[in-house]
DNA sequence: ATATAATCATACTGAAAAGTATGATTATGG
DNA sequence: CCATAATCATACTTTTCAGTATGATTATAT
């Protein structure tokens, strides 16, 4: 019995992706076999040879893929009227995705095979931080007429990303939802001390 | 006698361990092969394993031994009379410690190695951060008549490590001596600005 | 001095995994 | 409906590498 499978190749494709970011993320990339993604992907693997020509070239479309569907929706939450709630959110947004599972798997490819290949790294995380910074440049611009102030949204967005640090050296356990809440809102008041802004 | 023969196995032993965390340093837990290393520490195989029962007991003894030999001796800065004084010295050693090839080695053996031993992360970081986390509380206590400052401390510690993160994952290349002098002195002020003491 | 232990040199085993080959089978497009 | 391309199933090649075996050689101990 064989249900008709659409032979779409960019289907195919995807297919194949998302098990190469399974399995690079659960075993590294070493860890990973090209048999084990094949499988994962429910095709042989010679058709995985045939949409990518080798084991690297599959790794970098894939970390490609995950980068064009990562979206910093966190920087939203600056929009909102009140200047503190949208710290506060952005916040959180901004500490929740760099503790997702997603993120630190990535982490881990990227500072593992970084030295051997620095561009792929590096073009990973040329765009994001400085759209983030840009942004928060903006908003402390407009909502608190502070300009000049990179030195203290550097010192913020190094607070906010410590924990990551220490959950991938093993110097912490992933915190809860209720635990990031809490560590946003001290993050956000030490951020309002480094600008001067007194909130109470 | 018998203290020769220990002498020259336990020289031997280091020989093995020195080779060992080239090896590891430079090329990772698997790209790392016991016959380089054998070569590297002048050496046979056979050898390497009469002292270690295989590559990832080797692995966890040069843990062993580079945490055993790496001092904290940026703490020491601490006693400098001037408190200012004091904490810039601290700064730039911690940061140029945590800058160092070596230091930036093993973050880099451990985040990836960390999933799927966690608990050799979790032992070589024991120490470490709980040290100087007191060592600055009570600094601040006797010198500013601050307790209960942990989460600024904390805060600062993120400051000043956040530059590492950055460096591993390829968005900065690693700062001179003298930018390092700059960023520590940058982050003393936003620690002593979170601690709400004015020093101009 | 002689037995014992450590080291050397070299080769081998076994397993894992990347990449290839091939013939059969199935889908797709004209 | 037919030709062509894609996929499947399976097996093979080659390389790398951890770990082992062995016999020779050198150091150490009693």
């Amino acid at each position: 019995m064989k249900v008709k499978i659409s032979q779409n190749k960019a289907l195919k494709r995807k297919r194949i992706l998302a098990a190469a970011k399974e399995i690079f993320f659960s075993s590294g990339f070493v860890g990973a076999g090209m048999d084990h993604i094949a499988a994962e992907a429910g095709v042989t693997k010679q058709t995985v040879y045939r949409y990518f020509a080798n084991k690297e070239a599959l790794f970098v479309a894939m970390l490609e893929e995950q980068r064009n569907q990562t979206a910093n929706h966190f920087l939203e939450a600056l929009n909102d009227e009140d200047p503190y709630v949208a710290l506060q959110g952005f916040a959180e947004g901004f500490v929740r995705k760099h503790l997702s599972e997603e993120h630190l798997a990535m982490i881990r490819l990227l500072v593992a095979e970084g030295p051997q290949n620095p561009e792929i790294t590096a073009a990973f995380f040329a765009t994001g931080p400085k759209r983030t910074m840009d942004s928060l440049a903006l908003f402390v611009q407009e909502r608190f007429g502070i300009s000049e102030a990179e030195d203290e949204i550097k010192a913020f967005l190094s607070i906010l990303q410590s924990q990551r640090m220490m959950v991938l050296v093993g110097q912490m356990p992933c915190p809860t939802g209720s635990e990031i809440k809490v560590f946003a809102k001290k993050s956000v008041g030490q951020f309002l001390r480094l600008l001067k802004i007194d909130i109470c």
